[in-house]
RNA sequence: GCCGGAGUGGCGGAAUGGCAGACGCACGGGACUUAAAAUCCCGGGACCCUACGGGUCGUGUGGGUUCGAAUCCCACCUCCGGCACCA
């Protein structure tokens, strides 16, 4: 009698085992096959079932390619600069790098624990320097190029605790840790020129089709591109001011001005408030500039409270009449020109303003008959415009650009929403950006042979506000490499996207240490065959990897200029809410995850695997249920107790029948799973091998030893990528030497499949009657015929108008009478 | 508001122009057991009829295309996700 399916005992002999024989290890000196790679994860600590479906989901396809004999790169590592080591620092006293480290232990483990195989061999971390030292070298590189620069930008500030926030920190306008209200300050930060690369990165999507349709939707609209034409206006009776341009993709409609709009913040505010005005613009002024963002950016709020009247008039050019100049904090400076021509009749917020303000409103566009709306923002001939009138809009738009740059005050322009990339952080667990401030240079960037610039370790977390780089005395004193006086160095770290940015690259490569990576052998592994990872990454992680992937194409680094050929990007698991009660995202706060360790304790990993990927397709969101982890055991104990099966037939000569029916099965379940892993869907590859295990089950009494064997070992082999440790031993209780990930993948035998029996259906007027089982292959004549009799009760007294023949699907009779 | 995706038994889901509900869960019945658990077997879309058979309806709603629609087209409803004074 065998022993009792024991995971705890079998699993972790296993894990033991492929560590030990190495099997995910890759060449990447060899000529490549397959790349495959899952989003790197922050090294948070904990796992949850949540997060094992990514992983479990690569592993699954990772297995079946090495048993059909793939060579693939999979390799791990860890995004591991970011903002909670540091607070855990600040907490707990522990220095951010101890705490990372054995987070990443603990991840490990868990990874090992649940069956999953990395080449280890490529590990990296982002916080190490002999990683960081590239994002060194790789800023220098875009500071040399302009592709990054110093500038100004107005960010998130708290005046008590003296350091900029994130826009997640600043809770209802203030700081979520004292409540001073947050100010929107101009701070000199550091950005990379994202912006340069707007048109490529949104051509770049036209060539993705291996991605999602949504994913590129998402990062469309992030771009936000936008056709119109800019032109500057005069400010009447000013010749001492050089006007204002504006931007807008409507200059058809430009006869409807009514009103400008400056930005609050617009250098030319100061100029054109009339000293009458001064005091109510000024107080303005100073309430939007305490408003975040986020508030901005709402569209609560009384419309007319969010402008004010400058005293000013700017001149409408294509009219030659004075319009108002009013601020209002919808306008933002950072979109545009920071200031915009204001048309009620054809734009819904003009629209609204003018009301509020009683601003005169002229229509432009004829609206279509009937309408009774406010702003018509359709197509129609122009009217009230002079010589556009009767012109529809694409023409109007034409021609109106076109009479701008005639006139020599304006121009078609494209826009973007897209903005250049902040990569400023005032934190210490992130990369130093690699330059100096000298008195008589300037800025300078560290050269390259004094790379990398390493964190300091002197560091006390928590005794002062702000960035610790700042306080650090051995930090901050430098020496400038051009004229060896003294030196400030920069104390702002990168963004950590930034090391996400081309970890994909260091991985084939991971341990020269001279380079940013080997040219040659990222030539010949790039592209990225197929990317696993959260829909949660859809624009920002992988609009900055596409950007830089792209730089470095152009600096003649990497070969195609898109990394990632196909995305695969799964959804989330879901579980009741402990808060809410509704189904929501696994995770802490919702009191709502699932840890592994208990779930494996009890049922092994095995059973996690199973049912991970059987609950639903990996792309959609999908409930967790401890009833459906208990089925998925079930179907395990089921495998291992057909081993008694197999033991019970020794000898068997068996009925024929049974026989072929099994190995007809066989076939027919090999093909499935092939089919459907291979499209990602191992739910149904999942129900077909338990179709397959339920035929084992009712041929145990009939079927010979053979057919069982076979079927059996056919079991054991498509099921390993999804429980690999089961169908290990079982592999061996068969008597099989070896690891099942040697045995080879399963093939099956199209021909005898072709050859089946099959079923036609039979219809009279679209309504199915009957099914006849034919031999395969019949022609219409031969079926029509089998089935008229098959039909004959239905057909009897009418006239057949017309017969449908599908070969080996149906035949349909339509009828009359 | 705009853009994407989805809506199928009690539940997760399968089927992407050709037998709707594979596979699993839950449930009901039976076997085994002193009993229970576990395991195994059987049954489950709804309704109707002259009931070991047969019929009608059925994939969010309403229409359309087709011999035939969960699947394609049009309109609408609901849910999920993204973007949102972006000029």
């Amino acid at each position: 009698m065998p022993e009792p399916y024991d995971p705890q005992k079998i699993e972790p002999i296993w894990q033991e085992y492929w560590a030990r024989e190495r099997f995910a290890a890759a060449d990447t000196t060899a000529e490549k096959d397959l790349y495959m790679l899952m989003m790197f994860p922050y090294p948070s600590g904990d796992l949850h079932v949540g997060h094992g479906r990514n992983y479990i989901l690569g592993d699954c396809l990772f297995r079946m390619f090495l048993m059909q004999g793939r060579r693939v790169l999979n390799p791990m590592g860890w995004d591991a600069f970011g903002l909670p080591a540091e607070n855990a620092a600040i907490k707990r006293s522990i220095h951010p790098r101890e705490w990372t480290l054995s987070n990443i232990e603990r991840m490990k483990r868990q990874f090992r624990v649940w069956g999953i195989l990395y080449d280890w061999d490529k590990e990296i971390a982002s916080c190490e320097p002999t990683y960081y030292r590239w994002n060194q070298w790789l800023f220098v590189r875009m500071l040399e190029r302009g592709l990054a620069y110093r500038g100004k930008s107005p960010v998130n500030w708290c005046s008590s605790c003296k350091t900029v926030l994130a826009n997640e920190q600043v809770v209802n306008g203030g700081c979520e840790r004292c409540g001073t209200t947050v100010v929107q300050r101009d701070l000199e930060q550091w950005f990379l020129r994202i912006t340069a690369y707007a048109d490529r990165l949104l051509e770049g999507l036209d060539r993705l089709e291996d991605w999602s349709e949504k994913v590129k939707v998402m990062q469309r609209n992030w771009i936000g591109r936008s056709e119109g034409a800019e032109f500057t206006m005069r400010v009447e009776g000013r010749d001492d001011v050089e006007g204002f341009s504006v931007f807008t993709t409507r200059p058809d409609t430009a006869f409807g001005m009514t009103f400008a709009v400056l930005a609050p913040e617009h250098p030319l505010v100061g100029a054109v408030t009339t000293p009458d005005r001064r005091a109510e613009v000024e107080s303005f002024v100073e309430r939007v500039r305490h408003q975040t963002e986020i508030d901005r950016l709402s569209t609560e709020g009384e419309v007319s409270k969010r402008g004010v009247f400058t005293g000013s008039y700017a001149v409408n050019p294509f009219t030659g009449r004075p319009v108002p100049i009013y601020l209002a904090d919808y306008v933002l400076m950072s979109y545009g020109t920071g200031a915009i021509m204001a048309v009620p009749g054809q734009d819904q917020r003009d629209w609204d303003f003018a009301t509020a303000y009683g601003l005169p409103i002229v229509r432009t566009v004829q609206p279509p008959e009937g309408w009774e709306g406010q702003a018509y923002v359709g197509d129609g001939p122009a009217i009230n415009s002079d010589w556009l009138n009767g012109m529809h809009k694409a023409e109007a738009i034409a021609r109106a650009t076109a009479w701008l740059e005639e006139q020599g005050i304006g121009k078609g322009k494209v826009n973007f929403r897209l903005r250049d990339w902040l990569i400023s952080r005032q934190r210490y667990w992130g990369t130093p950006i690699p330059v100096v401030y000298c008195d008589r240079d300037g800025i300078v960037p560290v050269p390259d042979d004094q790379l990398p610039v390493v964190l300091p370790t002197d560091i006390s977390f928590g005794a002062v506000e702000g960035n610790p780089l700042a306080h650090s005395p051995s930090f901050l004193a430098a020496t400038c490499p051009k004229c060896g006086g003294p030196a400030r160095r920069e104390t702002d770290t990168m963004d950590t996207f930034m090391d996400s940015s081309w970890y994909y690259l260091r991985f084939v490569n991971p341990h020269v240490h001279d380079r940013m990576f080997d040219v040659d052998r990222v030539s010949d592994w790039m592209p990225v065959d197929l990317y696993i990872g959260g829909i949660e990454h859809a624009i920002l992680h992988l609009l900055y990897a596409r950007f830089i992937n792209k730089v470095l194409h152009d600096f003649g680094m990497v070969p195609d200029d898109e990394p990632f050929t196909v995305l695969f990007n799964q959804g989330m698991i879901t579980a009741k809410s402990a808060t809410s009660g509704k189904l929501e995202k696994m995770s802490k706060s919702k009191g709502n995850v699932v840890a592994p360790d208990a779930l494996i304790a009890r049922y092994g990993a095995d059973t996690e695997r199973v049912y991970t990927l059987f609950m639903g397709p990996p792309e959609k969101e999908c409930e967790w249920t401890d009833d459906g982890v208990a089925g998925a055991h079930r179907f395990l104990q089921r495998v291992w107790a057909h081993q008694d099966v197999v033991a019970a037939a020794a000898g068997r000569e068996g009925d024929a029948g049974a026989d072929a029916r099994l190995h007809v099965k066989t076939h027919e379940v090999t093909k499935r799973v092939h089919d459907d892993l291979g499209r990602y869907h191992p739910n149904t590859a999942s129900a077909a091998m338990m179709e397959l295990s339920n035929a084992i089950g009712e041929a145990a009494e009939r079927a010979s030893e053979g057919a069982l064997r076979t079927a059996y070992d056919t079991l054991l082999r498509l099921l390993h990528p999804i429980a690999p440790h089961i169908t290990e031993e079982l592999w061996r209780a068969l008597g099989h030497d070896g690891s099942l990930l040697r045995a080879g993948w399963p093939t099956f035998d199209g021909e005898l499949l072709a050859r089946q029996q099959v079923t036609l259906a039979v219809q009279v007027n679209g309504k199915l009657r009957t099914t006849i089982q034919t031999a395969p292959g019949l022609d219409a004549e031969a079926a029509g015929a089998l089935a008229h009799e098959a039909a004959a009760k239905w057909l009897d007294g009418k006239e057949i108008v017309k017969v449908v023949h599908v070969p080996d699907r149906l035949v349909s009779f339509v009828v009359r009478g």
